[in-house]
RNA sequence: GGGCCCGUAGCUUAGCCAGGACAAAGCACCGGCCUUCUAAGCCGGGGAUCGCGGGUUCGAAUCCCGCCGGGUCCGCCA
């Protein structure tokens, strides 16, 4: 609802760029593309465009934005949105009209977990996670998952039809070792598989380094598997399929689910590698260098070895036929990837480019290190996912008892179950992509109060009271949901009530910025402040006892709060409890 | 050595892309608020040379250059 606010804002203000001739010398494409329309805590929106101009026009701002509101005032449509367009000082200031805060409520009661809605179209294949099938998953890994899942959900609610995807690495020399582990060592029947595949690919791994024998042992299996060498393909599809068996479990508990595992051989069988080559000695320049094939690249700095001197293929060849195959499948390519993953990124770009294949939009996460320095599979070095989960529940599981004795054993559970993968959760969705993180275990199982939970409990305050409202009779439920009778929206007017409405009005705006940046911070701030400015309107305002036409007006803005907390949880992959 | 990213209160972060309204939050610390809808809440207080040094500008946390610190990548690993 806040982007139909902005873009009203944006057609005055662009009437009133032509209707000044403030903007006449400039060309169209020189003007900021948003106008320098923001979010802002003096108006409902905001705009500096003045500033922008003075520069240009050598006039004072504060000239500039008091002959531009003159003529934006005129310009804005009468019984629309915006009431009124003031200068104060160099800025340009729009207030929302009475109809906005009424529409936003009405299209919140009428769309419920629709509201906050692009309507984009297309079809997108997101590929996240991915990790190597040597081992369980670490909070490294948890990143890109999480980011990953967070995209994925905020781009289907934009309307895009979006496909999940875990490319799984099985052609590896890391992958040959844990096989090759599995069978010298076999694996522990009693753990989780990833966990039991680790155990061996970290004690064949240290092997690996004094025994020589075994190095070429596991070059041999890489080469009868890339051959397709029956034995050898059934020996590799138990260890990953072990292993991955271990890493939905935990990919499960986070609630995270891929739509499609696309092994990595299947690109070297098909033949798709053998035709990649082919393209590429036709339409780039290709030169052999001691029997390996190298691509020349122009852009990046570096070139790309596409195929082993012994004629074996490599990780760049098969990404390039993942990423061609992908290609025809969707509109838009995204790929979460590590920072490691840079250049080879631009590198398979470039590659791409060369087939006439568009590339990939690239999410670029910085690393989770270890307060003792990078995380590392193959060194058993790594914080797992699951000890994670597990510590996490359990130090819910002890706050929940000190704070809802009243509660059953199984509803504790549950309650500490939901908040404590929330937590994790959000503590790694609020952080911005590019921003390196330190994993500090003291401070994970800290449940940290602003995150998750503080969400979680405003949704559960509002839940609880459309709960007592329903007993009392106020409004009536049907299969789960409230139906609220009409109400009368002018009556929700302090300012209390008024700055929730517009922060509830912003989901659609929060949601494009995540699609744009493709960054998914934005939306766990917005649920911080939703939360906050919900928590404010429940001390100011009392619901239930207020008279019937203003509790009736009320409720409804409890109802719309609740069905834009759960809406930005979901969201965020977060479940929001009726109560905790 | 070169490329890219990060460096904002004791700690964790937002703001940086599109320079402007007082540098914004949380944790921790200090003080206040449960006879009204869950105190995992609310209100107030102290705490920041925005890594350092230059430059551009009427104006720089934000743009440019240099330096320092941390991370990461730099052909037959993935």
């Amino acid at each position: 609802m806040f982007l139909r606010l902005r873009q009203e804002a944006d057609a005055a203000l662009r009437e009133a760029l032509d209707g000044s001739g403030l903007a006449a010398d400039l060309r169209r494409e020189e003007l900021p593309e948003n106008l320098l329309l923001e979010e802002s805590e003096h108006a409902d929106i905001s705009s500096s465009i003045a500033f922008f101009l003075a520069s240009r026009l050598k006039a004072s701002p504060k000239d500039i934005a008091s002959r531009l509101v003159t003529h934006a005032a005129d310009a804005v449509p009468e019984g629309g949105l915006i009431s009124e367009v003031r200068a104060v000082g160099p800025y340009i200031n729009f207030h929302a009209s009475e109809l906005f805060f009424q529409e936003t409520l009405r299209r919140i009661r009428e769309e419920g977990c629709d509201f906050g809605g692009l309507g984009l179209k297309g079809r997108v294949i997101l590929e996240h996670t991915s990790a190597n099938p040597d081992g369980p998953l670490h909070v490294g890994h948890l990143r890109n998952a999480i980011i990953g899942d967070v995209l994925a959900r905020v781009l289907r609610k934009a309307g895009y039809e979006v496909e999940t995807q875990y490319y799984v690495n099985d052609m590896g020399r890391q992958i040959a070792v844990a096989v090759l582990g599995a069978e010298r060592f076999g694996l522990d029947a009693s753990k989780k598989g990833d966990h039991a595949v680790v155990e061996a690919y970290v004690r064949a791994s240290r092997e690996l380094d004094t025994d020589e024998s075994l190095r070429r042992e596991a070059e041999a299996l890489m080469r009868r598997y890339e051959e397709g060498d029956p034995e050898a393909v059934e020996k590799y599809r138990r260890v990953v399929e072990k292993c991955l068996s271990g890493v939905k479990e935990t990919l499960e508990r986070l609630d995270i689910k891929h739509d499609r595992f696309v092994w990595e051989s299947e690109f070297v069988r098909s033949g798709d590698v053998r035709r990649v080559l082919e393209a590429l000695r036709e339409r780039g320049e290709v030169v052999e260098e001691g029997g390996a094939l190298v691509l020349k690249l122009k852009c990046s700095e570096k070139d790309l070895v596409l195929q082993r001197g012994d004629g074996t293929s490599l990780y760049s060849t098969r990404d390039i036929a993942y990423h061609i195959w992908k290609s025809k499948l969707c509109d838009r390519m995204i790929d979460v990837l590590g920072k490691d993953h840079e250049l080879v990124s631009k590198q398979l770009a470039e590659a791409l480019a060369l087939l006439g294949v568009p590339p990939p939009d690239v999410v670029i996460f910085e690393f989770v290190s270890l307060p003792t320095g990078s995380m590392s599979t193959r060194a058993g070095k790594f914080v797992a996912v699951d000890e994670l989960l597990d510590k996490v529940e359990e130090a819910a599981l002890q706050e929940v008892e000190k704070r809802r004795p009243d509660m059953s054993e199984e509803q504790r559970r549950r309650v500490a179950r939901v908040v404590g993968v929330g937590a994790v959760r959000y503590d790694i969705a609020k952080v911005s992509p590019e921003k390196p993180m330190v994993f500090d275990f003291e401070q994970a199982l800290d449940i940290e109060k602003r995150g998750a939970p503080f969400i979680q409990y405003a949704h559960a305050r509002a839940s609880s009271i459309l709960r007592m409202a329903a007993e009392s009779g106020y409004v009536r439920r049907s299969d789960g949901d409230f139906s609220l009778p009409d109400f009368d929206a002018t009556l929700l007017s302090t300012e209390s009530e008024r700055t929730l409405i517009r922060e509830l009005s912003k989901l659609d705006y929060v949601v494009e910025k995540v699609v744009r940046e493709l960054k998914p911070h934005h939306l766990a701030k917005y649920g911080r402040v939703v939360a906050e400015t919900f928590n404010r309107f429940y001390r100011d305002c009392p619901v239930l006892n207020a008279e019937p036409p203003l509790r009736n007006a009320r409720l409804n803005l409890v109802y719309c709060t609740k069905v834009v907390l759960k809406e930005t949880l979901r969201l965020l992959g977060i479940e929001a409890p009726e109560e905790m």
